[in-house]
This record gives C-alpha cells, structure tokens and sequence, in this order.
DNA sequence: CAATTCCATAGGTTTTTCCTATGGCAGGTA
DNA sequence: TACCTGCCATAGGAAAAACCTATGGAATTG
C-alpha cells in the first residue's frame, strides 16, 4: 500500500467515478483503474461496486475510506510540522472567519501580521461556521473565528470574549444623531436581515424574540455588504455587530449601540486539538487574543 | 512523501544507522540513502545528522519520526480493519500476556478458541507488562492478559477480577496435606521468589511486607518454571499464582491456598482503545471474560 | 599506518507507473 | 432495433522510479 494509492481512492469515492477523479487528480483513467485494481488485490477484496454510471464503495471500501482520510491528514499535518522548525516563520497560514466577521476584523489584523511576517503566505477562507469547522477537521485551515458553535471533541473553542450588536441607520435617518438607541426605538422599522445560513441571523432573531420586538423584514440578503447599501439607499435598518460600525460610517450609515440589555455576540477562536500548531498560527492566535482585548470583548467573566 | 520513505525512515532511526536498516529492510544501503535523501529534500531540510559511527535525527527527524510511527500504525490498522470485513473468521490473531499468567491460562484457552476459530492464526506474546503496553501501542498485539497495569489513556483495560495466590509447596513438605496455611506458616520458610522485572514480585514482596512475614530469600528466578522445579526439588517454598496449581501437581508440588486475608492480584484485559479490533478479538476478549468467570475470579465488586 | 566502518555517488538494470489506443457494457435516444 | 454516449477494463509501449553493484571519501580503531 502506498500514499498516491490512497489519495487516488479517496478521490474516486469523492467523485463517485474513475474518469472524474482522472480529471481532477491530472492522471488518465487507466491509471486509476490500475491502482485501484493493485490496492483491491493486496487487500484481497473490492474496494469499490462499479455501476454502470460510476461506482460506489463497498462495506470494505467505506472503513477504507474513512480511515485513508485521516492517514492523509497526517500526513500532510506531519509534513507542516516538520516544515515549521526551520529558523525562520515562513509557509502558509490559512484563517478561516465566519462573512459577519471576517470583512470587520480580518484586514487590520492581517496587516498587522504579514508586517510582522512577511514571509508568511497568509490566505482567508470566508465561509459559515458549518463548513469552517468541516475544514478545520479536515487540516485545510490552520485556525478560525467564528461565534458560537457546537463543540467538536477534536475542535480547541476558545471564548475571545463578547462583541456588542447595534442598530445599522443612513445617516439621515431620524435615530441616526442619538449616542444609544432602545429596544422600544426598533418597535416598527423596517428590517433587513441575514439569511439563516448566518449564525448572526439566528442570534438577531433570538434577540428580537426576547425583546418582544416586531419589524417588519423586507428584505433577507445573502452578505452584510449587500445590507449595507441597503441600508445606506435609506430601504431600512439592522441590527449588526460594532465591527462594522467603521466601515458603516464610510458608506454613509451610522451603528448606534444599544440601550442594556445589550444584545452581544460570542466570539471564539478556534483550532484543531490533534494537529500540529505551526507558529505562525499561534503566532496569530496571540494577536487575535490581543486584539479582543484592544476591543474590550473581553467580559471579566472571560478574562 | 511515500509509505515506504516513511518506512525506511523509522527503521534508519531505530537501526541507528543506514547500513544496519539495510540489512533489517532487505535492500541494499544506496537505495535508503536515495530514498531518504529524496524526503529531505521534498521536506526541505535534512532529516538525520551523519555522525562517523551512525545518523542521528535532527530536531525536524524527531518530529517527523513521532509521526511516522503513527501514520505507519495506522496503515496497520486501515489493513486490519478492511481485512476483517470478509465473512468468515480468518486472519491473524496476536495475544499478549506477562509470563505469571500465559503459561497458566493461554493452553485452555488457545485450544477451544482454535476449536471455534480454526482458520484464524493465533501467536502468543508473552512479555512482562511494561513491553506488553508497549506493544499494544504500536499495534503488534490484539490483546493482552496482565496484573496491575499503569493505565495509560490509549489503553482500555477492563478488570477480569482478582486471582488468588497461594503456597507452593513441595508435595513431601510438612504442610503439604493442609487444605490451607496460615500467613504465620510461612514464616521462616526459606523463600523463592521471582525477579522484579515480574509484576508478580512486586505484589508478593508487598504482600509480605504488610504481613510483616521474613522469609528467607535464596534465589532469584527468572521464570516460574525455574522456581517449580526447584520447589519440586526441595530448596525452598514459593506464593505463586491459582492458575499454576495444575502444574504444580503435575511436577510433583502442591499448591495450598492462604488463609485470609487471602492473597490476590488483580487480572486485566487490555485492548488498545483508538485501534480497530477485530472480529477475532472480540471472540477471544469474549472467550477470557468467560473463562474469567468460570475461574471465579470475578468478586461482587467486578462483575 | 593499515584496516574497518559507514555513508554518498555513479552507472546500469529492473520494476513500477503512466499514457495512448481500444474494446466491452449498460443506458438512453432516434 | 439501431445508434449514440458515458464509463471502466485491458493491452502495449514509453517514462519514471526504485534498486543494485561497484567505488570513493571521511572518520575511527587497532
């Protein structure tokens, strides 16, 4: 048995077929058959069922699979490993952040970081909270921001502290000169909301739900962004994190804080127990941990 | 990175050498100075330390070397798990077990488990505790029979019970027609006692201790079997465990049981908890719980 | 100082992997 | 029914990888 015969594997189950897999592992078919049929052979058995559309593993292929998967991961966690005692912080550093926070967050804090390392190849992954912690386990991001979450076993939750929502406004609007707002205020505004694939959708619902308030929602985007220029073309208002407080004033909206009780946000940071941690990822773990200090996140219940 | 550069890499480390791998791995010493070069340069530095008399891992080597080891007994483990799930019950079965129990309880066992289960192949290790734990880590063994066991988070050991010792005695002996002797028989008596590589040593000294019993130790064996014949033969007495009663007879000893507080070991099962265990295994683990309790070795408390 | 031990390199051989071309099989379509 | 179409297996030759023997250099030992 050999890695590229069970990177090959892994891929043709994915693909659910041999010519898919070709295709994306930039090999010919035949090849994979040949691999395939060698693996099938010293483990004495089929791996897969070829239908007549594709295949499909069989009972041996599935615990193969499953256990191919994690051997891959090891390996390539072996391989950052390794690569990470070199003298000098170099590589890849890959951050993943949920879309309610990546946009407000992500781009000081990458400035800071690719100042301080340079030589560091640091990429983003945007994605929701689901698919963050799927990748997480999966080894393709090294660590991720996100609020709250259904601990994972495998998956280090570290509370980063509290951020506070506030109420999104144009400029002009009659609310938009006031230092706080209360929750009797938002009573009838109109409202854009996130889609429910957000966490910050539900968490807003739930507020609302408490509160006892009402509006009215005309309209559930798929991106802040897109609620952003909605809000500054005067079609309503929202209620979303102090993170996007600078960016709202540079598109012409205002974010009012809350009168208590402040509606608040988890934010946790979060990294895989079982893999290496290069330093670079601890590295920018520390400046995460700074940084929600700088923003007063952190609650003396956390602290 | 290839499973058999990782292969050859684990086995330079632990040979300490190039040409002393070689020779372990069947191949000549220029393909392993190949291959490793080949995953050095892939990893981007070097990997061991070229010393005159041998290789020594550097920093990267060590950290690579950990992972190796795991990735490999994954493999193991990916092969035994996919082998299993052919329908009949075939394959390779490794039972480990210290020396102060395989001897005793392994023949009946090994017998109607190979009546039930012709077509598996059994082996025995047996080993003191320390090495039995060892192997199980690394995935050698299935399965083991111990005593008292430092429980480690990876090992799931699951008490069968406690066994209990008694007098060896040599059949003309004075005591040698009791149903059972007293502590304060023993003292006096001019002692066998085993080495303290053996748990069961350990156990008899403490129980001595606490007894307050001095008894005369003249010689220090390696096997039990060492310290039966010499009992058969008159030199002295021994406190060895129930299950060596048959043999006792059988060599012209008795074994006498001990008045309370009635002397016992404990008796575990070990079974390494992230490995697959296959269906023979739990056959077996399923055999000795039975033959656990046919013994009477399961107390109020266990069961 | 010679003999030994150990690893690296060179050059050629064997083995493995991969590719192109082709064939068979099942499903869908005219 | 006949005809595509998509998919995998097989065959045979080319490319790549792994391996072996022979040899050389460096440090150690007797």
């Amino acid at each position: 048995m050999e890695l590229h015969q069970l990177r090959y594997f892994v891929t043709v189950v994915e693909a659910g077929g041999f010519s898919r897999a070709a295709v994306r592992l930039h090999v010919a078919q035949p090849s994979l058959s040949q691999q395939i049929a060698k693996l099938e052979q010293e483990l004495g058995q089929p791996l897969l069922d070829r239908l007549p559309r594709g295949v499909v593993p069989t009972e041996a292929g599935r615990r193969l699979y499953d256990r191919a998967r994690r051997i891959l991961a090891e390996v390539a966690d072996a391989t950052r490993c390794v690569a990470d005692c070199r003298e000098s912080l170099e590589g890849r550093l890959v951050v993943g952040a949920i879309p309610t926070i990546a946009p407000g967050l992500l781009p000081r804090l990458l400035a800071e970081f690719s100042e301080q390392h340079p030589k560091v190849d640091v990429q983003v992954v945007e994605e929701v909270t689901e698919r963050l912690l799927q990748r997480l386990d999966e080894g393709q991001i090294d660590l991720a921001l996100a609020s709250t979450v259904d601990v994972q076993t495998a998956i280090h939750c570290e509370p980063l502290g509290k951020e506070p929502l506030g109420l999104l406004l144009p400029a002009r609007h009659a609310l938009a000169r006031r230092r706080q707002v209360t929750w009797t205020d938002l009573q009838g505004e109109k409202a854009l909301v996130l889609s429910e694939l957000h966490c910050l959708a539900r968490q807003v619902n739930e507020f609302c739900k408490t509160r006892s308030v009402r509006w009215h929602v005309w309209f559930q985007a798929a991106h802040l962004g897109t609620i952003l220029e909605m809000v500054a073309n005067g079609v309503g208002v929202s209620l979303v994190p102090q993170l996007f407080a600078p960016i709202a004033n540079a598109r012409g909206c205002r974010w009012i804080p809350l009168d208590a009780p402040r509606p608040e946000r988890d934010i946790n940071l979060l990294l895989h127990n079982l893999r290496y941690r290069t330093r670079a990822t601890l590295a920018f773990a520390a400046l995460v941990r700074r940084a929600a200090q700088r923003l007063g996140w952190m609650t003396e219940a956390t602290k």
